[in-house]
DNA sequence: TAGATTGTTAATCGATTAACAATC
DNA sequence: TAGATTGTTAATCGATTAACAATC
């Protein structure tokens, strides 16, 4: 607990899983957990949930009780960064941009998407879920007057990488990139890509397994 | 390579990059690939990907030259499964919803959604991305009778365990969920989470690290 | 031949799981 | 006390990386 502990990848993954478990245990008026408890739920073992929680929590569990589960919930939201103030800007507002864009959820995240750029003329100057629409020209100016620190890449396969040189020029440290592809970026930038080609090849992998 | 090699879920993600830089190399008329070309066009291990291509090829590739492109892309739509046929549903016309059934490019990977359902009077009746939205009372109906096996869920978080519930009890080998909640589903059934919560943890852990 | 790339076998690394003493 | 759950230390497992001989 006390010392600073190394969290990995995949438990991060696992940690919205449990957190949204927590709050709706918590609306049940329940006030404590167990890693038992959660295992069960999620299909896990004890083990991984607990060595998870361990890494999590601030404080040491209880023996035969657990986790208060409204301190739990504090510190998985610190751990995942929700109380960060993260200000984005999204490029392409096309359908999945406009998804995002009317998406309510990301605040919860530490997540807010202050603008959104398109090269369509018909699209600059529009509103998109309460977000004003501005030329692709403007973006890197944009992006260095308001420091701005991540992209979302919502635009076309083939634009996808001019976005992303453009973001490289604006002080950019962080690209989530929906395009399906690839983008080559120095090193001192993170590029998270949501490829649903890479989920649809896990599905298609257990779906060949499993009839077999 | 002729024995039947195991291929790894990470593999299997890394496969949809390596094979649209392949496809792009081929238009370019390149005829041949090797493993460390492709290790430096996105900043892998030469190891690894030689270990990748030779998992994924159906023929040895050729000491000083490499692989035959258009074999090797061949060989990796066969396993990712671009090659088959599977028909599925979709199930909530929202903004997500609404973007997956505007999106063209499923069909290049075997995934076709045949109609759509929501509980919407408003949206029943309608067509979107050119399939027809159906209530969801015809949603089990459906399934059984065109024998569909994966279905799609772009509902709100509240009532996606409820449509899993009716998927499961329709024939249903395998949901793809973008609702961001864990589903309780029998283990016969494939569950994949598009949760970009997750996605989001990962990003976030980046940023930290980096920020320090 | 020389050199680049291959496939294979072994070593390393990181994440998961097992075992078990500590504790309320 | 008895028993459930915790945290810790060790073992296992799987994926990545290293080393190297084979080959065109």
């Amino acid at each position: 607990m006390s010392s600073v502990k190394e969290i990995s990848k995949q438990a991060m993954q696992r940690l919205p899983y449990y957190l949204q478990f927590l709050k709706r245990l918590e609306e049940k008026g329940e006030t404590v957990v167990s890693s038992p408890l959660i295992a069960e739920k999620f299909g896990l073992k004890e083990i991984q949930v607990r060595k998870d929680l361990a890494i999590v929590s601030s404080v040491n569990g209880k023996p035969r009780i657990g986790f208060e589960i409204s301190k739990l919930i504090e510190d998985m939201e610190e751990v995942l960064g929700y109380n960060e103030k993260n200000e984005t800007v999204l490029i392409g507002v096309g359908s999945l941009g406009t998804a995002l864009l009317s998406y309510k959820g990301f605040n919860y995240y530490g997540l807010n998407i202050v603008a959104a750029f398109d090269s369509n003329p018909d699209k600059v100057g529009t509103t998109v879920g309460g977000k004003p629409v501005l030329s692709i020209d403007a973006l890197s100016g944009f992006c260095k007057e308001h420091g701005i620190h991540i992209g979302i890449i919502t635009v076309p396969l083939e634009h996808a990488q001019s976005v992303a040189d453009i973001l490289i020029n604006s002080d950019i440290k962080a690209i989530w990139n929906f395009a399906p592809t690839y983008l080559t970026t120095p090193s001192s930038i993170l590029v998270q890509n949501e490829s649903m080609a890479a989920s649809l090849a896990i599905l298609s992998k257990h779906l060949k397994e499993k009839l077999h």
